[in-house]
Order: C-alpha cells, then structure tokens, then sequence
DNA sequence: TGCTTAAGATACGGTCGCGTATCCAATTTG
DNA sequence: CAAATTGGATACGCGACCGTATCTTAAGCA
C-alpha cells in the first residue's frame, strides 16, 4: 500500500462530494472560514459536549493536522473562532439617542447570537459553574459585560441630563436588555429575530427609564 | 484471582474514606439521594461535556452497575435526577398580591438553580439549539415555562382588577424576571442570593406594572 | 520553471468511557 | 435462619476520539 493510484480515491474525496468543485484547495482566510464555519456547525447540530476536531475537520473537508496545526486544543479553537465572528460592542458608534443607542448595543448582543448560529449562549453556559471556564469567559469578556457596561453609561449620561429617571441608571435596568436576548436564544429560539430586539428595546428598556415608572417600589 | 481476602481490600474501600463511616450499604432512596449529589457535584466540578458514568458512580461511592440498573442512558439519568430536585411552580400558592406572588414565583425559579447546586441552566443551554435536546427541555417545560405563565396569569389578572397597567400584562414582562435570573446565573455565579431575586421584583417587574410606565413607546 | 510552504489524506498507538457480564456480600423478607 | 433481592466490585471487549507522524500534492512565489 503506498503504490497504489492514489488519483482514483481522491477523485472522490469527502470534500469534491461537498461543494462540488474539482477540488481546489483552499488556504488561509478561506481555510480559516470554512473550519469556523465547521465549528459552529458543529455546535449546532451535536451540541459542545458532542463536538470533536475529527467531526470539525471533516465537516469543513480537511483533516485534523490542520487543526492542530494551528490550536493546541479544541478549546482554543472554539474561542479563536468566537473571537473571529463575535461583534465588538466598542465598535458600536453611540449618538446620543438613547433609544437609538439602547438599540444598537442590543443589536450587538443579538449578532452575537446569530453570527455563531446561535451557539453563543451554548457556549457560555455549557461550562457555566464549571471549575475551568475556557470557553465561556470568552463570550461573557468580549460582548456580555462590555455591552451592559456601555447601556449602563448611555443611561447614566441620559440620567444626568435628566432624560430619564435617576434610579434607572443602575445595574439591574442595564444588564435587563441583553438578559431577556439570552432567554430568547435558549428557551425560544437559537436565533433572535429582529423584531424581537425591537420589542425588548420599547417594552422593557425604556419603560423601566420613564420618569414615573416604579418611584413607589424598592 | 478471586480466592483472595477480600475483606482486606474492603476495609479501604473507595466509599469509606468519603464517608467516614465503616462502609453501611445504603439501599433505595438513600442510594438514590447519594447518586443525584453526586450528578449534581460531576456537572459543577467537570461541566456537562465531562460528565460520565464512571464519574457519577465513583461520585456517589457505588459502581456503574447500580446506575446502569436504572437508567439507560446519561441524559435519562439526569433527567431524573432533575425531576426528582427540581421545584414544582405549580406548586406555589398564589395569594392575589401582585408583588408576593411574584416574587415567590421567582424564588422558584431560583431554587430550580439552587437545589441543582446552579448547574440547571448550565444543563439547559448545553444542548442549545442542539438537534437533539434532551435534557434541556426538561428544565424549560418543568420550571421556566410554567413560572412564565404563572407571571403571566398573576399579571392578567391584576390587570384586569386594575391594579396595574394593561400593557404590562404581556409575555415580555412576564419573562423579565425569570431572564433576569438565568442571566445573574450565567454571568455572575451559578446559584443566585436572596438580594437579586427581591431586587429583580423591585427595580425590573413591578417597575414596569405602573401605571404611567412606557406610555409613550412602543 | 523550480522552490518553498502548507493542505490534506492516512495510519497508528494510546486513552477514555461505554455498556455488559460475572461474582460476592449485605439487606431485607418470610 | 434460609431465601430472595439488590448493592457493589471487577473485568473485559468495543468503539470513539485524541494527538502525532508520515507522505503526497496543490498553491503561491521568485
């Protein structure tokens, strides 16, 4: 074996039988997609728990020595590619409309969401209590807290300009709007629809920041 | 093999030096108590991913044989260990006061994180989006959805006494305070304090049952 | 065109966990 | 106390996946 015609098998390969194509191979970025891809793929359809290089590999149509090639571990993978595809709430432009602003830093958890086939929240929680965080810090770092931190300040700004009142800008109405996204993905649907994101903006955000609103409660 | 002492190797045992005790063999609930510790202590300590069978059975002192007698697979035997820890919301009295019922509809979904040593909604999200959701529809249907309603219920029909505005009687606000709990979970530590779950009453839910609250979005 | 780099197939030993079978001993039952 | 039951310890074959090594060949570059 080693003599044998290897063209005979590698016209049908795993791959050619993929996409199709007379199998170009790929390189660089358009490797690197295809297995981040593979990745969330994955996630989606066996579960973290389930998720293996080798089912990775082949369902981005390569082999797993290019994976190790390029992560020691299947934990590094996963966050290499959620470092890839997770939007960055910092970049998110801030106007001073707090409606507008509200909504688009909600927006950037909901990209969260979808950018990784709705496995974000997976991830977090599939390690949730667990004595090593891998993964999971990952998500909570990049978009979670900075996303709160920030309606935290459009609201705080908002309040001492007196545009709303001052017991909204706490913690609690901050971090409302990313929680009841999160909920959607897992009790509902991985994907969170924009309608949804729209709803949770003039139904529950901005409520809680009306003048009136709750001065008897606490 | 198997004409030695084996009292010898007895007096050592695996299950002595866990409980100090000169090794009485625990029988029918005792056993079943010793075994849903132990899942629960596996799913904190190594996640849901690393959860075995062999884990659990060293966990709880016992071997694979006693919990192959009782359940067929991993998922079945967490299910059960869930449905025999998991609160019951339907079980929760309701008084009519808008506030106290739902903050002890709320406590019920904390005790669903507590009783679980904080791993239930790591368990849920595990499977997220996943094609085959075993364990995680448990959680939801047993817990999350029935305090939903039960929000819901409570909201309707203070709404329709009058008590608060009727556009709070929505699934939004009735799903706000059960997200605020998962997210606490998530993001912050597994099992959830006292504080949040009265804060969450205070500053998230009957905040937006006022009256005036939100009248001009939407 | 020839050289260098990296893709991708394959094979391999090793480990881990699964699920079963077997046997022994502690409880419970009558 | 004898019988029936169930807990508890191994042992074992099996399959999945790991991580590495090897080799061929396509892609990019000078």
């Amino acid at each position: 074996m080693g003599v044998v015609p290897a063209d005979a098998q590698r016209a049908e390969s795993t791959r050619g039988a993929r996409t199709g194509v007379v199998a170009t191979r790929r390189r660089g970025d358009a490797l690197l997609r295809a297995i981040f891809d593979a990745v969330f793929d994955q996630l989606r359809s066996a579960g973290y728990a389930n998720l293996t290089m080798e089912g990775v590999a082949a369902a981005a149509g390569t082999g797993k020595t290019v994976l190790y090639r390029r992560w020691a571990t299947k934990e590094d993978m996963i966050a290499d590619a959620l470092r890839h595809r997770l939007p960055s709430p910092g970049a998110v432009p801030l106007t001073g409309d707090v409606r507008a602003d509200i909504h688009a830093l909600l927006r950037c958890v909901q990209a969260s969401f979808n950018s990784t086939r709705g496995t974000a929240f997976q991830l977090v929680s599939a390690e949730a209590g667990c004595d090593r965080p891998a993964v999971r810090q990952t998500i909570i770092d990049h978009v979670v807290e900075p996303c709160i931190q920030l309606i935290g300040e459009v609201l705080h700004r908002a309040a001492e300009r007196g545009e709303i009142r001052p017991e909204a800008a706490g913690d609690l109405v901050a971090a409302s709007g990313p929680a009841m996204l999160v909920q959607y993905s897992l009790i509902r649907e991985p994907v969170v629809p924009d309608a949804f994101v729209a709803a949770v903006v003039d139904q529950i955000v901005l409520p809680l920041t009306t003048r009136s609103a709750g001065a008897e409660h606490g």
